[in-house]
DNA sequence: CTGGGGATGGGGCCC
DNA sequence: AGGGCCCCATCCCCA
C-alpha cells in the first residue's frame, strides 16, 4: 500500500517537474524573443542614428567649406564691388544649388547625380537632401556636374539620369570625379558653373523640383533612388508644360508632401494669420510670430541653414530685398528676430564669428544698398505704400500684400518655387505670366513694333526701351 | 567701354 | 479672389 503511494507521489511529482519545465520553457523562449525583438529595434536605431550622424557631418563639412569660401569671398567683395557677391552667391550657399542653363545647352538638369548615403565623405559640391524620415530614405547626396565635366567621388554613387539622356539604363552607376576638396576647386567649379549658368542670373534655385503634372503626360524624370530602402522620389524634370515646383534643396525635407513642406500651404497659412494691419511691432502679432515659427520649426526636420541664405537663390534682385527686409524686421523686432528663421540660421551660422560677423553685415550693409534703391525706384517698402490695405504679410521678408495669392506669388520669391515650366526648354518660372512671356523666345512672336523703324520685339518693354534712341532719351546706365 | 537688344524677375493694376 | 497684363529694373550678350 505504501509502495503504490510512493509511486503515485512520485508520478504526480514528476508529472508537476514537467509542468514546470515546460512553464520554464516556455517563459524562456519568451522572454528570449523579446529581448531579439529589443535588440533588433535596438540595432535599427542604431542604425538610423548612425546615418543621421552620418549626414550631419556631411553637412557638416559640406557647409564649414562653403562658408570659409564665402568668408574669403567677402573679404575679396571688400576691394572690389557688390557684383562678386552676385556672381559668387551660388557659392554662398551651403551647398551648391542647382544651377540651370538659361537656354543653354552646355548643361541640363536632367544631368543630377545623386550619391547614395554612407559615404562619410563629403565634396563641396554637395547637395544634401535630407528625407523627412531619415531611417526610411536616408540621406541624398547630390553633386553638380557640368556636360563634359568629371566629377568623381570616392563614394559609391548611384546616378540616375532622365530617360531621355540615357535611354539604355534608367538608372545606371556614373563614375564621378571629385573636383577636388579644396577652395580652389570650388572656385573653379563656380566659374565653370557660371559660364554653364549661361546667363549667370539664371541660377535656378536650386533644387528639388516636386513637381505636380497637371497634363499627366508621359514625361522623362530623373530619380532620386535610396540604395538601403530602395524609396524612389521622382524629381521632376519634365520639358513638358507641367506644374513643377523648385524648392530650395537645403534641408528640405525629399518627401514630396508639399503639405507639409514649410516652404508652402504653412507658411501662407501663417501669412494669412498674421494678418496683422500695421507692423510687427505689436505684442499680439509677435506672440503669433512665435508660435508660428515655433511650429514650423517643429514640423519639419528643415532647419534654417546658415549658407541657405538668399544669395544663392538665384533671384538676383530679389536676394537684395530679402536680406535687407530680414534685417529691418531684425532690427525693429527682437522677439521675431529671435525665433524668425533667418536668426536661427545667423545663430547656426559659424560665420557668426567676430569677423564673419562683420562679414555678414557687410553683406548686408551691401545688398541694403541696392534695396533702398529699388524701394525707391518704386516707391514701395515692406509695410510702406497704405496705398491698399496689406493685410497678408510675406513670412520671410515682411512686406504685406492685399491678398493671400499675392503673398503666396511672391513667397516663390523666396522658396524658390517656380511652378510653370516650358513645354520647349528647361526653363521655370514663378509666374504664369512669365511663361507665356517667355514662350515667344520660341514662337518668334514679337507684337510690339516701332513705328518709327521696321524693330518689333516680343515684349512691349523692350519696345519703349528702344524708343528712346529715337527720341534721344538716355538710357539710365546701372 | 558703350550702346542696343534679348530675356527674366518682381510687383502693381485692372478686370 | 484670381488671373492676366503691364511696367520697371536688371542681367547678359554682342557688335
Amino acid at each position: 500500500m505504501a509502495m503504490v503511494f510512493h509511486t503515485q507521489i512520485a508520478s504526480i511529482m514528476e508529472v508537476l517537474a514537467n509542468a514546470a519545465v515546460a512553464e520554464i520553457c516556455k517563459l524562456v523562449d519568451d522572454d528570449y524573443a523579446v529581448f531579439r525583438l529589443e535588440i533588433t529595434q535596438s540595432q535599427k536605431e542604431n542604425r538610423a542614428l548612425r546615418r543621421k550622424l552620418q549626414l550631419q557631418e556631411l553637412k557638416k563639412v559640406a557647409r564649414e567649406r562653403a562658408e570659409r569660401t564665402m568668408r574669403e569671398r567677402v573679404i575679396a567683395s571688400r576691394f572690389s564691388s557688390v557684383k562678386i557677391l552676385d556672381r559668387y552667391r551660388g557659392i554662398a550657399r551651403g551647398h551648391v544649388s542647382f544651377v540651370k542653363p538659361a537656354g543653354h545647352n552646355t548643361w541640363r538638369d536632367d544631368q543630377p547625380i545623386t550619391v547614395d548615403e554612407g559615404s562619410g565623405t563629403s565634396t563641396q559640391q554637395v547637395i544634401i537632401i535630407e528625407s523627412a524620415d531619415v531611417e526610411s530614405a536616408g540621406p541624398v547626396v547630390k553633386l553638380e556636374r557640368s556636360e563634359g565635366e568629371h566629377i568623381q567621388t570616392g563614394v559609391p554613387l548611384v546616378a540616375t539620369e532622365d530617360p531621355t539622356t540615357a535611354p539604355a539604363a534608367p538608372r545606371t552607376r556614373r563614375s564621378i570625379m571629385k573636383v577636388g576638396g579644396t577652395l580652389n576647386a570650388v572656385l573653379k567649379s563656380e566659374t565653370d558653373t557660371k559660364n554653364l549658368m549661361g546667363q549667370g542670373r539664371l541660377g535656378c534655385p536650386p533644387a528639388l523640383r516636386s513637381e505636380y503634372l497637371l497634363d499627366g503626360n508621359p514625361s522623362p524624370r530623373m530619380d532620386l533612388s535610396h540604395q538601403d530602402s530602395g524609396d524612389t522620389l521622382q524629381i521632376g524634370n519634365d520639358p513638358s508644360c507641367s506644374y513643377a515646383t523648385e524648392m530650395i534643396p537645403s534641408d528640405m525635407p525629399v518627401g514630396l508632401d508639399t503639405q507639409t513642406n514649410p516652404m508652402r500651404g504653412d507658411w501662407n497659412q501663417y501669412s494669412s494669420s498674421v494678418n496683422s494691419e500695421g507692423s510687427l511691432d505689436k505684442k499680439g502679432e509677435v506672440i503669433v510670430l512665435d508660435e508660428v515659427t515655433v511650429k514650423v520649426e517643429g514640423d519639419s526636420p528643415l532647419t534654417w541653414n546658415a549658407n541657405e541664405t538668399h544669395f544663392g537663390e538665384g533671384h538676383t534682385q530679389g536676394n537684395t530685398n530679402d536680406f535687407s527686409d530680414y534685417r529691418k524686421s531684425l532690427e525693429t523686432n527682437l522677439t521675431v528676430a529671435t525665433h524668425s528663421p533667418l536668426h536661427t540660421l545667423r545663430d547656426r551660422d559659424p560665420l557668426s564669428t567676430p569677423m564673419a560677423s562683420s562679414d555678414s553685415q557687410y553683406l548686408f550693409d551691401q545688398v541694403l544698398i541696392s534695396k533702398d534703391q529699388r524701394a525707391k525706384a518704386r516707391g514701395g517698402g515692406a509695410t510702406s505704400g497704405n496705398s491698399k490695405e496689406k493685410r497678408f504679410l510675406c513670412m520671410f521678408c515682411n512686406k504685406g500684400f492685399s491678398s493671400s495669392q499675392k503673398v503666396e506669388i511672391h513667397q516663390r520669391v523666396h522658396t524658390g518655387e517656380k511652378p510653370f515650366s516650358c513645354t520647349q526648354c528647361h526653363m521655370r518660372f514663378t509666374q504664369a505670366g512669365d511663361l507665356k512671356r517667355h514662350q515667344r523666345v520660341h514662337t518668334g512672336v514679337k507684337p510690339f513694333s516701332c513705328t518709327q523703324c521696321h524693330m518689333s520685339f516680343a515684349q512691349a518693354g523692350n519696345l519703349k526701351r528702344h524708343q528712346r534712341v529715337h527720341t534721344g532719351e538716355k538710357t539710365a546706365t546701372p
